[in-house]
DNA sequence: AGGTTATTGCACCAAGTGGTTCAGTGAACT
DNA sequence: AGTTCACTGAACCACTTGGTGCAATAACCT
């Protein structure tokens, strides 16, 4: 499902699903080890069927890997897509980093001399 | 708007901001320098409402910051916010990295003899 | 003053999100 | 076989999102 994406259908999916708080804790639990559904509903007080949905879209980000193992759905971190997602951001740091360094230096010097 | 915000809500909006392609290039744009609601809209051949509310999102995330000068809205980035995005995912990557060290080890050592 | 320009607010729309409940389905236990 | 357990699929709901067009406003130009 995450192959034959191009980079910003990744971007988009990796982002979207960190960009909620419930899912966020969901990796750090992961982060713990494996866990079902259930286990993972559990503490959010939440039912199956939205935490079914919640490690669906971790999985479709490739953020998370599951497999069916007798009755229960075993969820463990995936491998390497919060990568795509760290290198842009450096690359936009990189961005902001220059524009600081450059013709908007003045404007931090002006800042400084208000005061 | 961004003050006085817990950090899960930063980190919400911070990632929902940047997980649209049309507003990552909207801040790549603002990193060559500041650009008015049209100049952004131009190159997308999107409404000015349209790109008005791209950039409320990245303003409310703190990525972006406007100003009024003459009919104008000058748009420029932001000063700091995406270093919570960075520091989470960092974070997050620690744990990433310690489950790989830890008793999955053996799971990429499969991959690897399998080849 | 009058006309042009740039943005803005409002109403609208289709699609997506985050949650629910309820009725299956398939595996495990007795 | 029958029961229980864990998950799954479908339908529903309120709210948000990413767009649009149009009318209003405010600034600038002549």
């Amino acid at each position: 499902m995450v192959n034959h994406m191009v980079q910003h259908e990744v971007l988009d999916r990796t982002f979207a699903a960190i960009a909620d708080a419930t899912r966020r804790q969901i990796l750090v639990r992961l982060g713990q080890g494996p866990a079902s559904i259930g286990e993972l509903a559990e503490p959010f007080g939440m039912s199956l069927t939205g935490m079914k949905k919640h490690v669906h879209v971790l999985e479709n980000a490739g953020l998370v890997v599951t497999e069916k193992v007798g009755r229960a759905r075993q969820c463990r971190l995936g491998t390497e897509r919060l990568e795509d997602a760290m290198s842009w951001i450096r690359f936009y740091q990189r961005l902001w980093e220059r524009r600081l360094d450059g013709l908007d230096a003045y404007f931090t010097l002006n800042k400084e001399t208000e005061q």
